[in-house]
DNA sequence: ATGGTTTTTACTGCGTC
DNA sequence: GACGCGGTAAAAACCAT
């Protein structure tokens, strides 16, 4: 709850571009739009003029109407999601026809078989179904957060294994998928910050967390401790620094690293602050504002971090 | 549950443009 | 005066026990 508004908090301080012109139509006020979210807010009251213009989910395009009438949406994940549509066969347990005369014994025998296979099936078809969903949301999740495909491929292979293992009872399809989105991001050496994830999940972030970590001892998945210079890149680009201040970044972990400063703390912190001393470094303008806007981090953390790593920096040349 | 550690929030003061 | 930066205290979140 408190979380949820925390967040709220947070993104409102990027709703700072003015739409021109624009008025709300309730109260008259300013309108704003919210990059992040693509929605577009009245600042006064907080309507929502027009959510959503950016879709983040995967790209489908109709071509004429015609085709958007039957399937707005194509492909595997979301047609799969519609696999069965509750039309599966039921076979009665009563050994009669349709009469209601009882069968004879082999009659009988050969029932039981069918019974048997399409209870199969069907237990076999609500998996998929369950796997169909999950893929589509780990593919809209995976592209909302601009991961590559590679991760979507892991992250929907560790969603399979926990579904063999039977991992799914009592938790949520919505839950375990962020999940393995998270892990796969991580193994896959471009990890998104536990934040950057649940805002793009209907999931807690607490839930998010538990639920990792259970399907990471489960299926004894290897997911080393984040290292910080993997965010590195990332929060370079979004600040379009120089490359070399991105090497200089790199640079400031590792000997962090040698000195074994950096032991508890959290690895985003350490790559923002890293950042934000090598823009200093090669005199490139950056606020630890910015960073700390690009990095989900505060500036207090960034300032502590980045006096630490100067200092393990400066021990090094003495 | 508890205690220790880290991060965040909120606030203040300082210098500069 | 707004902005960027630095520091601090207290609250909150996190983690291991």
């Amino acid at each position: 709850m408190s979380e949820r508004t925390h967040l709220r908090e947070r993104n409102s301080q990027r709703e700072t571009e003015t739409d021109e012109g624009l008025t709300c139509p309730e109260c008259d006020g300013h309108v704003v739009t919210d990059e992040e979210h693509g929605e577009t807010v009245c600042s006064d009251c907080g309507l929502v003029v027009e959510a959503d213009s950016v879709d983040r989910g995967p790209e489908w395009r109709a071509f004429d109407s015609r085709e958007k009438d039957e399937k707005s949406r194509v492909g595997a994940p979301t047609t799969n999601t519609m696999h069965d549509k509750g039309l599966s066969t039921n076979i009665d347990w009563r050994d009669q026809d349709a009469y209601g005369r009882s069968l004879s014994g082999r009659q009988r025998q050969k029932m039981q078989r069918l019974r048997k296979w399409n209870e199969r099936f069907r237990t076999r078809d609500s998996k998929e179904r369950n796997l169909k969903q999950a893929l589509g949301e780990i593919d809209r999740m995976a592209s909302a957060l601009g991961l590559p495909d590679n991760v979507r491929e892991t992250a929907s292979v560790i969603y399979r294994r926990a579904l063999d293992e039977d991992l799914l009872p009592g938790r949520s399809i919505e839950g375990v998928s962020t999940s393995c989105v998270y892990a796969a991001a991580r193994m896959a050496g471009v990890p998104r910050s536990l934040d950057e994830i649940s805002d793009v999940s209907r999931v807690e972030k607490s839930e998010i967390a538990r639920t990792y970590r259970y399907v990471v001892r489960e299926l004894k998945l290897e997911v080393k401790p984040a290292d910080p210079e993997q965010y590195v890149p990332r929060f370079a680009s979004a600040l379009e620094l120089s490359d070399e201040a991105e090497m200089r970044a790199k640079q400031l972990l590792k000997n962090a690293k040698e000195k074994g400063v950096h032991s508890g703390k959290s690895p985003v912190g350490l790559a923002a602050a890293a950042v934000y001393a090598a823009a200093l470094l090669t005199n490139e303008k950056t606020t630890q504002a910015a960073v700390s806007e690009v990095a989900d981090i505060s500036e207090v953390t960034i300032r502590n971090r980045y006096h630490e790593l100067l200092e393990a920096e400066e021990g090094l040349i003495a």
